[in-house]
DNA sequence: AGCAAATGGGAATGCGCTTTCCATCAATCC
DNA sequence: GGATTGATGGAAAGCGCATTCCCATTTGCT
């Protein structure tokens, strides 16, 4: 019952293993046509479909690539999924999929879990967390890459590099300028906007969120406006709407009309309907920008301020560039960096 | 450079390789601590990594996942994707991922590729098509799939059965019971709103949109009201748009008000898109309900009357039951089957 | 015609691991 | 005390395939 083997095949047609794997799967060599069809013929007749674990035991290249993310669900993460399976499509690669929830513990398990599986790279696309408690798993998991690196594995990771991982060969890192990025946003917020600022951030820790707090402070600062307050909760929109919520206690009370940012779109989110929740509303009673410019939060009224980013783009580039040959330089194709785009809407126009 | 192997382990721990695979790897047999000892030493000064493709291949059992879906970016699949790596990561499994666009060639595509690395199983989340021009791409694939499950492989559908595969051992299907929801969805609508009724649906021949509109007609049906238009159209955002847009214009021409049924929540956004784009609102103008309650759309203005499917649970039952031991029939866990909610909010309040 | 060079196919080896099947040895029994 | 278990480690045979040699033909040339 199970699946036949080329050697059947090749018993069929009357020829031999070498032969028919010759002519069944690209080869430099092939047969001569009489006998390619009579090999084809009996493959098909017998159903026979290659085992690709065995190729890729025989000729060490799984054709499989690794994605970690934090969660599959989150449109941030699917977004980048969308491009790494297309670059992953394009390279004749499959994408092997691995969720973390964040932790480095978990990234850690799912990279050992790609490296014995011997995929041919390993995407990140999670923030990296330099928080006191994960400075084990973080250091675990940098010795994991290497390792992975060192027997030849290849790395492409999402905004910031791996701690503690050094520059080795295979390794390379997308930068995102979340920083400045968001000192733009800051800047062209300044403009428009007289009250406070306030910041819905991830976890104290958390790179991408602290990035994009230190980029928006510094932009508040360019503008000679005070530095916004900093309110820390999950990265996600249970943590905005946390934020929100402990925020619209005190703009009943207060009488400015402050202007959060929020550390990313999902994070906004939450704000906003903690607001509405309590009555408030925006751009009225408080003005709300994001980060990432959602694909699905678009439609969103009001719609958000934000700061577009082409997640697609970034995943398919930081895929195309860990499988690069290791040869030269990432100087080739069209890999300009990643740059994004203030985008003000209405959720931050003026009351 | 390559990566240590199980018989350089044996080697420098002064054992034989069986005796290193049965200490590394669970084995029935477990040797004698001291020798357990020397070895795991060994491996963890040569930083061994087993290769499990290798593992895989001599006892044919890969630990693999094959899930197909239209579009990984899309909600509705990445929600879905997020329960089969759930009980796929519970069953020791990881998830190989394909996307399609929808096409059953695609999926045939991907279900060969799944077969031919020996996927444990495969888990195809997308709709099926009944449109002609897809009959020939679906007889492919359900032979590649029966060919798949003959030897030995496991299959799991989510919703309708693939078109044209027989029961077959390994193969199973989760129903969804999309037919029954819209019909009540209709019922309830039918209660509250007294215009006409529209449906903003798929393409003719999408079996999961075609339920939808079945149910919602049926519902209308038996409530006396006339049966709705049907508007056709993709069945993702932009084909929401789309459809919204060709409603608008008569919107403003006809005087009744009436209560658009969108083939699914992210169409629902596109009719609401274009709609507000024609300066008409909802739900002054036009009543407007979906179909899955998409997490990331519940904080959307105004709340979208929808139908709550839960999809995490979907992947991680179809997941789940995929991977049953083929024995007894799956009334094992708590396989209840999927139900939904029809969740009223105020997209579809009366004027 | 005679030889070198290409060409086309097969035998054999190995990829890294699991898993019988043996051989050994100590513990146990009558 | 010799025979019978039971446990324990090793040898070897695959798992399904790619690939390197190697040999027998052809082909091309002088």
């Amino acid at each position: 019952m199970a699946a036949s083997t080329l050697a059947e095949v090749a018993k069929l047609a009357g020829v031999s293993p070498a032969t028919a794997s010759r002519v069944l799967n690209g080869s430099a060599r092939t047969p001569g046509a009489g006998i390619a069809e009579r090999v084809r013929k009996a493959a098909e007749s017998l159903g026979y479909v290659p085992n690709l674990q065995a190729q890729a035991l025989a000729k060490s290249s799984t054709g499989l690539i690794g994605l970690i993310v934090h969660d599959i669900a989150d449109p941030y993460f699917s977004a980048i999924a969308r491009g790494v399976q297309e670059a992953a499509h394009q390279k004749r690669r499959m994408v092997l999929l691995a969720t973390t929830d964040g932790t480095p513990a978990g990234e850690k398990e799912a990279a050992a879990a790609f490296a014995a599986r011997r995929a041919d790279a390993i995407v990140i696309a999670g923030s990296r967390s330099h928080r006191a408690e994960d400075a084990a798993a973080n250091q675990d998991l940098a010795a994991e890459l290497e390792r992975y690196c060192r027997n030849g594995g290849r790395l492409g990771v999402v905004g910031q590099g791996i701690i503690g991982l050094p520059e080795i060969d295979g390794y390379s890192t997308l930068p995102v300028p979340n920083e400045e990025l968001a000192r733009q946003l800051a800047t062209e917020l300044a403009a428009g906007h007289d009250g406070p600022f306030v910041i819905a951030a991830g976890p104290d820790g958390l790179a991408t969120s602290d990035e994009r707090v230190r980029g928006f402070q510094r932009g508040l600062a360019d503008a000679g406006r005070p530095a916004a307050e900093v309110l820390h909760a999950a990265f996600n929109r249970d943590g905005g709407f946390d934020a929100g919520s402990r925020l619209a206690a005190r703009l009943r009370a207060e009488s400015a009309r402050p202007c959060i940012f929020a550390g990313n779109d999902v994070m906004a989110i939450g704000v906003a309907a903690a607001l509405r929740g309590d009555g408030l509303s925006v751009p009225e009673d408080a003005a709300l920008a994001g980060f990432d410019d959602i694909e699905w939060l678009r439609d969103l009224q009001p719609e958000l301020s934000t700061v577009g980013l082409p997640l697609e783009d970034i995943g398919r580039q930081v895929t195309l560039g860990a499988l690069l040959d290791s040869g030269a330089d990432p100087d080739g194709a069209a890999s300009a960096g990643i740059s994004g785009t203030v985008r003000l809407r209405r959720s931050t126009a003026r009351a």
